[in-house]
DNA sequence: GCCACCGGTGGC
DNA sequence: GCCACCGGTGGC
């Protein structure tokens, strides 16, 4: 099998185009009547593709939960057009993808497989950093009937021990890991630890700012519709 | 006062 | 370099 295969993606979408802005919730809400709880129960991700592994076009999926369903199991059962007949049934591997209006305000992210399902009633929920941060991302687990919000294994352990009726659910349900951005500017690079300069005493000069940088239309088209053979299809994170 | 967001840091 | 953990804090 083609390693490439296996890549997920995530397609991002940032509100407000061309500033350096916290991601806004778009799509995903959920009818509630607080803003608050909306806002808290909200993903800031709103679109999700999969590679297919026979035409290698990448096929929007229609919900997360489909999603997590399929990231879950794709290393074992890779994702094939045919797939898609659940929800679209003349969806071939004949059939050209979807195209995506580029409008600037998409971003990309490859996630990671084999993270699995949350569990009955969990939110399992990505919230982006902004641009130019330490970090790309936070995961985080909302357990059902609760507001809640479980920031690690450790504190899901807690959570789990105070809380017996959770009968069934173990921690091999749940994973912190987070997607990698395609821009590779977009997480500020760590300083080194001991990068300092103690002799002079003086601080460290501030790091000139990432100039914003955004998937230029034609890599995103390759990014996202490739042609078989794509130079653009990126490698997998592990082999 | 709460909490969503962020940075720091230790461990690997 | 990556990741997990967790404390700080600004905005609400």
């Amino acid at each position: 099998m083609i390693s490439s295969l296996l890549i997920l993606t995530v397609l991002l979408k940032m509100e407000g185009s061309l500033s350096n802005v916290a991601p806004e919730i778009k799509s995903v809400t959920r009818p509630t009547s607080s803003p608050k709880a909306s806002k808290r129960l909200s993903d800031s991700i709103t679109n999700f593709t999969v590679q297919c592994a026979n035409c290698l076009k990448w096929r929007f999926i229609p919900t997360k939960e489909k999603y997590e369903q399929i990231r879950e199991t794709i290393v074992e059962q890779p994702f094939v057009c045919k797939m898609a007949h659940e929800w679209r049934p003349e969806i071939t591997c004949d059939v050209e993808p979807d195209l995506v209006k580029d409008d600037g305000s998409w971003r990309w992210a490859i996630d990671k497989p084999s993270i699995p399902k949350p569990p009955p009633g969990w939110q399992r929920i990505l919230r982006l950093r902004a641009e130019g941060g330490t970090k790309f991302s936070d995961v985080y687990y909302v357990p059902p009937s609760s507001g809640k919000w479980l920031r690690t294994t450790r504190e899901v352990e807690r959570y789990l021990s105070e809380h017996p009726e959770y009968i069934g659910v173990t921690m091999s349900q749940f994973s912190f890991r987070t997607p990698v951005p395609s821009e590779k500017n977009y997480v500020r690079k760590r300083l080194a630890r001991s990068s300092a300069s103690p002799d002079t005493g003086e601080a460290a000069m501030p790091v000139a700012a990432i100039p914003i940088s955004w998937i230029a239309p034609d890599q995103i088209e390759d990014l996202q519709f490739g042609e078989e053979g794509s130079s653009h299809v990126e490698a997998p994170a592990e082999s």
